[in-house]
DNA sequence: GCGACTCCGTTCAAATTTGAACCTTGATCG
DNA sequence: CGATCAAGGTTCAAATTTGAACGGAGTCGC
């Protein structure tokens, strides 16, 4: 290995781009939910996600790698959500290990109210910014990067 | 307003591609800087803010807006950096109430060690996954999302 | 000079995240 | 079977983040 390449110019612009802009949204994104519907944007992601599963439940481990988060953090994030009563754990009954995060009707009614403002925040301030051409280039090239990220995973660590 | 306006197929596979290589990216890159080097992402970006600056110090609460951090969070990191060793405050003669953040030599040396496994790992996992469009869009596209941001946050909060 | 504001950075308690350790089963192999 | 190892979730303490105060100074208009 060579001495090591540093980013040029436009490539430090597309990283700082890139992680200013999502500390900046996140924190948009948070600040809306909890004042609008009371949950953070993790928990958004977490009820939007199982609103998408079928019979709207998924495992504790399968949830955790969709969102991106710990299996501690899930364990944690579920609680909450389970004390709000929007999810609710169920066991599994062929796998005694095994337990299911169930989006109750409460939770599917308070991410039915939560979305429509929640979706136009995102694209104000990130999907109508974007050029159709940038849109599409984002798509390709991140999706790129995730696929390559989940493939070379540690896979003992957390599917993080 | 009319019905919201959900987001598309192409649209969904930005956002969630966005969302998801944040998250996997921002861990991996953790994980290398503790192991490498002892400190976390978000205290690599600061003292890298610092090396780039005049004097290599900045105040406080401009520090924290370039990292887009809140100022109590800066505060904490300041404090664990400087126990470190690798950053020290110093008192602004013209204005009492400000701060400055110092690199500290051990801290440039830190850092200088840290880059190159930090930046290789930074290619390997998104810029070089880029293809030469990508990363102009990724560059442009952010870039605007960003300054929009910049420029519509309420300056009371935190600049956050 | 006085009052009303704002800015700067810190402090504090509460909420969240992290990572390692742990407890239960499954699965696999002799 | 019995041993070993991996998988699935939870628990726990420690580290970090959050957001709302707070205290001390500047600033501006009067």
């Amino acid at each position: 290995m060579g001495r090591p390449r540093w980013l040029n110019a436009e490539e430090k612009r597309a990283w700082n781009a890139f992680l200013g802009t999502y500390e900046l949204l996140n924190r948009r994104l948070d600040q809306q939910l909890k004042q609008d519907s009371g949950i953070s944007h993790l928990q958004y992601v977490i009820l939007a996600r199982l609103s998408r599963a079928p019979d709207r439940e998924l495992r504790m481990a399968e949830l955790a790698c969709a969102v991106s988060n710990s299996k501690s953090g899930l364990t944690y994030q579920i609680g909450q959500l389970e004390r709000a009563g929007l999810v609710r754990r169920r066991a599994c009954e062929s796998d005694p290990r095994a337990v299911y995060a169930v989006l109750t009707d409460e939770g599917m009614a308070l991410l039915e109210q939560a979305a429509p403002g929640h979706v136009a925040l995102v694209r104000e301030l990130l999907i109508d910014v974007l050029t159709p051409d940038q849109l599409h280039a984002l798509a390709d090239g991140l999706g790129e990067a995730n696929r390559r990220m989940l493939a070379t995973g540690d896979p003992a660590t957390d599917c993080r």
